[in-house]
RNA sequence: GGGCCUGUAGCUCAGGUGGUAGAGCAGCGGCCUUUUAAGCCGUUGGUCGAAGGUUCGAAUCCUUCCAGGCUCACCA
């Protein structure tokens, strides 16, 4: 042993008992265990299960231990709950109360056993052969709780955000909230899966890593392939292979994936992020704006069990229709400014008099962008479609098809944050070409999140691309809503930490 | 990156105008055949985030560093 570590007594006491545990003949890690019911299973099935006498057995973690001489209690934690379980010598045997003595929080078992009520009510299995499936050699963080009238207090609750994240697996045994929120993750991405299946859309899987990246504005992470001797970069986004696919005849693409971004991060991101985009062919942002709305509406429902949901301390009432609000519109309305009518100059000097900070080279996309950001976005706490943005901004949206300008795009926010962000999208390759252009223009004056000019994608796009509408979604940000989660680290198991010291 | 705050036992936390540490739970040894924050008796356990400095003496004061939280900035 190179190096003490805090809490080597503990650890070298439970080695010892798995030690004495072999010496007596018991395999502290045998291969298997045959489980008949889930925890939960049996308080439902109680008064059947109690009056034919059936004979259950479960498994999982013991995760209080009430000793009584020759008796004991103990509760066991599977993936649907709880369990008491009591344990009498003249039940379990000699071997079974020796076994339970040994045990300690944390350590896997198997029981098997009837069902009953104590005298207190609560539904029990009384021991008729306890298995020791596993030892555990670390103290778990014992969490205690106590119950009245249906109010639980927790005592010593597993509370260090930092350790949390980094032993996500304890957080999960320890908190049971924690576990609610991953499961209605899983069940939002689920739903949305089978929403577009059912809409004809097909899955798809395209290149983690690419030798151009593109489809959003980010700073990518960069790696290496050794045997091609040639730079790649981790996505940013999936949006120009998916448009690749539609130009390959798939209509109706959808693709749920880590994107990388190589960016700070704060409550609201993490370098990777799990995102989905779908796109479908001779349709426009008006349709993948109503598509959004029912979608997000429905899986709302679907988690939520309504459409009016608490973020933080917001009220937010996410049944349709939702209010559609035109980007300049929504300046002018908690601004007063009216960004239509200034040429770049006179936004600089509005910037300038406002307090924002902006950048010599910055077109007026970015400044109006930047003002937007400001002053407006954290005011829209439900639902709304902005549309209708300044196309310096917007490299890979069709022009609007009456004004000059601006193009055919929408974000959709809720809570003061971007959720969705979708156009119709630009198929014509040679203005795309014109926009590239511009934008290694802007990455030669210094932003170094423009995109970058993917010849590639021209050349499919030259082939003819059908009009389309697409859409990208953060799935984070969605959970963080459902869940009413205040941080991303909050809905992804193991996010972004710095090492140890 | 700026500001504020935090880091003491396995977990949750006290202590702190300087005199090398405490509680509850967990652990360990007992007692206990319906307990549930089980109880009762006894008891172990800490280079007080790290390094340096001031001092006769530092968990406490100072400096730097490390990790984290909140917040602002940045960030599609």
């Amino acid at each position: 042993m190179a190096k003490l570590e805090a809490g080597e007594e503990i650890r070298n006491i439970r080695i010892k008992k798995v030690e004495e545990l072999r010496e007596k003949g018991i395999n502290p890690y045998p291969y298997k265990f045959d489980v008949s019911h889930f925890s939960e299973d049996i308080i439902k099935e109680f008064e059947k299960l109690s009056s034919s006498e059936e004979v259950v057995s479960i498994a999982g973690r013991i995760m209080s231990v009430r000793g009584h001489g020759k008796t004991g209690f103990g509760h066991v934690m599977d993936s649907k709950g709880k369990i008491q379980v009591y344990i009498r010598e003249d039940q379990a045997g000699k071997e079974g109360i020796e076994i339970f003595k040994m045990l300690d929080i944390g350590d896997f078992i198997g029981i098997k056993g009837k069902v009953f009520k104590t005298k207190t009510g609560e539904i029990t299995i009384v021991v008729n052969e306890l298995t020791l499936l596993a030892k555990a050699i670390r103290p778990l963080p014992i969490v205690k709780e106590k119950e009245e009238d249906g109010e639980v207090t927790v005592y010593d609750a597993f509370s260090d955000k930092e350790q949390r994240y980094r032993q996500r697996y304890l957080d999960l045994l320890v908190n049971p909230d924690v576990r609610e929120v991953f499961v209605t993750r899983s069940k939002i991405i689920s739903f949305i899966r089978r929403y577009l299946e059912n809409l004809g859309y097909l899955e798809v899987e395209t290149p983690v890593l690419q030798p151009i990246y593109g489809g959003a504005f980010a700073r990518p992470f960069m790696t290496h392939l050794n045997v091609l001797n040639m730079k790649l970069y981790l996505r940013i986004a999936d949006e120009l292979y998916l448009k690749r696919l539609v130009i390959g005849g798939i209509e109706k693409v959808f693709e749920i994936s880590k994107d990388f971004r190589n960016e700070g991060m704060d409550r609201k991101h993490n370098p990777e992020l799990t995102m989905l985009e779908f796109y479908e062919a001779y349709k426009d942002y008006n349709y993948i704006m109503e598509l959004v709305e029912d979608m997000l509406s429905n899986v709302t429902r679907e988690v939520c069990g309504t459409m009016k949901i608490k973020y933080k301390n917001m009220d937010i009432d996410l049944t349709p229709p939702w209010e559609k609000l035109k980007y300049y519109d929504s300046i002018k309305k908690f601004t007063g400014i009216d960004v239509e009518k200034y040429d770049l100059n006179d936004l600089k000097k509005i910037a300038k008099d406002n307090d924002i900070e902006i950048e010599d080279f910055w077109d007026r996309g970015k400044i109006i962008e930047k003002i937007f950001d400001e002053k407006v976005e954290d005011n829209l706490i439900n639902p709304v479609f902005l549309t209708d943005y300044p196309i310096d901004i917007s490299p890979l949206t069709k022009i609007h098809r009456e004004k000059e300008g601006i193009v055919e795009r929408f974000e959709v926010i809720i809570a003061g944050g971007e959720l969705a962000n979708a156009f119709s999208e630009l198929n014509d390759p040679i203005d795309q070409r014109q926009r590239f252009l511009k934008q290694m223009e802007m990455r030669d004056k210094g932003d170094e999140e423009a995109q970058v000019l993917d010849e590639d994608f021209l050349t499919a796009m030259e082939y003819g691309m059908p009009p389309m509408g697409g859409v990208g979604i953060g799935i984070d940000r969605l959970v963080m809503l459902l869940t009413n989660s205040p941080s991303i680290r909050d809905v992804i198991f193991f996010p972004a930490m710095r090492p140890k010291a």
